[in-house]
DNA sequence: GCCAACGTTGGC
DNA sequence: GCCAACGTTGGC
């Protein structure tokens, strides 16, 4: 099993719009880097668990887990004109774009902050942590997620 | 709101 | 292929 980092902004999807969610799922659409693009079409596998984290929020930080339920596939939201993230360049036939599907799992006891992971013994070398990292789907190492968990008071 | 860091675009 | 300009991300 592999591990995984997923930003949003929680004003726009927030853990909890994930857990209200039918199914408790929905599709990770939208992401229009090709670092992450190639993280979500050729990476992940279904089972692979991720932290579902709050991005440009008061506070920053992991609110949850989610699992991945369906692996890379085209990112439908590319070919739709009246979407935000339509991009004109994306032929179906050939897709640029991907999404997976995640389903969440659980909510964290209480949301496990930025300042609280940058403090965090460990996890020095976590791709979240590194001076202008941006990446909106990122790894996370089996050591970085059990410390993160145990942390957080969830098993990991 | 500011601004540093990053990725992409496009002229040459 | 280089690189300046631009747009975006995201913490503060």
């Amino acid at each position: 099993m592999n591990f995984w980092l997923l930003k949003s902004e929680p004003e726009v999807f927030a853990f909890a719009d994930l857990m209200r969610a039918p199914k408790r799922t929905t599709h990770w659409d939208g992401v229009r880097n090709y670092q992450a693009r190639n993280t979500l079409r050729d990476l992940m596998r279904v089972g692979d668990r991720a932290f579902f984290y709050h991005s440009s929020a008061d506070p920053t930080g992991i609110a949850g887990i989610c699992e991945i339920v369906k692996s890379g596939y085209p990112d439908h939201t590319a070919f739709d004109p009246k979407d935000d993230h339509f991009d004109p360049k994306s032929d179906p036939a050939a897709p640029t774009w991907y999404m997976v599907d995640v389903r969440a799992v659980v909510a964290l006891p209480q949301l496990l902050t930025l300042a609280e992971l940058k403090a965090t013994k460990g996890l020095e070398k976590m791709v979240l942590l590194q001076r202008g990292s941006r990446l909106s789907v990122q790894p996370v190492t089996a050591k970085e997620w059990a410390i993160i968990c145990k942390k957080a008071g969830v098993p990991a």
